[in-house]
DNA sequence: CTGAAAGCGCTTACAG
DNA sequence: CTGAAAGCGCTTACAG
């Protein structure tokens, strides 16, 4: 890689010369066409690209603003990356701009091979999101030496946003419960990290309290695919072990399955009803035929709260581990209407 | 913002010895816990925060690596972005990494506003995506001085990548015409770019020579609801004037107008079969009730190509302007199946 | 165990 | 019109 140094050299001109040229004053410092030609020349023949830190470094503007890298898993949950992010501008307006935002996909379990969270120089903080247990137990142990909040996780040494994940598997089962449904299904996915075990086992252990029978728990891809393939395997049940509610652990989940249902002419909510994880889209939610009951996962407010902690966390006014907790809210639909 | 030259007087240590213990290498270097505790102490004092510039301007392997910014409007769009990032995540992939993605959501119309497309120092190369005709007249005037490619837009002077905006709207036009449809409507949108006023009006055109009659070209807000209002729209129509088939300006759009059609009763494809522009996530197409027959856009494949041709301009292997042509491809669904 | 010095690549007064 | 010098904030041999 080519520096200014050696264009100088290679035109016979002096570095302050060529960086005028190069950036664009040549014009205001009158520089003469040949020479602009000539250091444009060089530029081409040496193959030279600017060096982005070293200019960062001189601009005075650039010192306030930080860079925020934001580590997200690229798999079936790259979708909800868009409301975190929506979050996340959310929250860097309101405090006038100031703040880069680096993504940074990354295979999930994967995360020890992201150098940039050893190095120090790719950026001042960032918020990891979708860690799955050993992406966990790998940053226990690392303790990478900058500013780091979880996005939806739990952790003795760092500072973390999150959902109740018990009151998300609860509080469907209470729905159903109320609306004297007799027999409850679960469609998930598998477990990529504890909080959907949680969701899981607490609205199984919910429906018991509650007296409602719980029929088959299906595992399947966490996508509409996987979905849709539930729904058929549970019209396919016999009759007496069909359930007439169902807790889905998303919403790809949840419309793949009305897919399925449609497919099997199945009538919602009449023969089922059906609550889905909110996690995705709110309009694709309330536009689905039924529209989708949802226990809502509040990620734009969660994506506020992780910079919001990032903050804290740069200017030392907080300490991990911290906890920020999130509500998580009920919204009915047509899948699972408020009075059915 | 404190630095660690203002640490080192602050504690009356040397720069080296705040760097090292800041650096976590405190151990290896043998400095004592007494030194490192006046240190961190002062940090925290002094709020420090490094200078993130600073530490890559020294640090080899990052000096090989680029930042590539991404310039995405934040609105109806944002959706779309998850595609693109994909495309472009797997280009970076192929070549072996050494590029980090800069993200940044703007308001449409109001580019011009972007200093750092002027200032030069925070990215190597930039993607503009979702230009507005204020911001593409705004760029072909301004001219930054770094490599720049616009996705998705026509240009005189920049490197595009560009699907056929023509053809997007001719095919649905054939397709309906073969199916021996009679009467053809458009849901669409504000046109907020060209290219979506050339698929409408080469739509409405290719129908007309092919002898097919256009029923309403109905504007709605480019999302769900807007697309579920239209079809309601579509159905409050007198009989003589319902349209049997429908051209949807995107996927949001269609899938809106199925509820809306779910609602009235409204059966496709035997009353209406419907396309629409493809932009959305393949699965959502596909595991729609019905599934979504489209034009399809090929985002991540342009993402791909965004990045070569970025490649290719910082390395002064080609020379503006350039146009990559993208295919679209036609896929059926059972909204418009392939034999009806 | 700690410090003085050099240097990463760049731009900007300042001087001529 | 062009160049020599200083300095952005940091880290790393090197010396002691």
């Amino acid at each position: 890689m080519a520096t200014i140094k050696e264009l100088a050299a290679y035109t016979g001109l002096s570095p302050s010369t060529v960086s005028i040229v190069l950036g664009g004053k040549a014009q205001q410092r009158k520089i003469p066409e040949n020479t602009q030609r000539r250091v444009q020349e060089a530029a081409q023949a040496l193959g030279y690209r600017p060096n982005i830190s070293a200019r960062r470094l001189r601009d005075p503007e650039a010192k306030e603003s930080m860079v925020v890298a934001v580590f997200w898993a690229e798999d079936f949950r790259a979708p909800m990356m868009v409301r975190f992010l929506r979050g996340l501008r959310r929250a860097i307006q309101a405090q006038g701009g100031g703040c880069e935002v680096l993504i940074h996909p990354y295979t999930c379990g994967r995360l020890r091979e992201e150098r940039s969270l050893i190095s120090l120089s790719m950026f001042n903080a960032a918020v990891i999101c979708n860690a799955s247990a050993e992406d966990l137990a790998w940053l226990e142990q690392a303790k990478p030496l900058l500013p780091i909040v979880l996005y939806n996780r739990r952790s003795d040494s760092y500072c973390t946003v999150n959902v109740d994940d018990a009151r998300i598997g609860a509080l469907p089962a209470e729905v159903f419960s109320a609306h004297r449904r007799r027999r409850a299904a679960v469609l998930t996915a598998d477990e990529v990290f504890y909080g959907m075990r949680v969701r899981t086992d607490r609205f199984l252990a919910r429906c018991g309290e509650l007296g409602l029978a719980v029929g088959p728990v299906l595992r399947q891809e966490n996508s509409m695919r996987g979905g849709c393939e539930g729904a058929l395997a549970l019209c396919a049940l016999p009759g007496d072990e069909r359930p007439d509610c169902l807790f889905c652990a998303s919403d790809a989940l949840a419309l793949g399955a009305l897919r399925g249902f449609h497919q099997r002419g199945l009538c919602l909510p009449q023969a089922l009803e059906l609550i889905a994880v909110g996690n995705g889209e709110r309009e694709a939610e309330e536009y689905a035929w039924p529209s989708l009951a949802v226990v809502s996962v509040p990620i734009e407010e969660m994506a506020v709260e992780c910079f919001y902690l990032l903050r804290r966390l740069v200017r030392g006014e907080v300490r991990p581990p911290f906890s920020r907790p999130m509500e998580v809210r009920y919204l009915p639909g047509e899948s699972c209407p408020e009075s059915p």
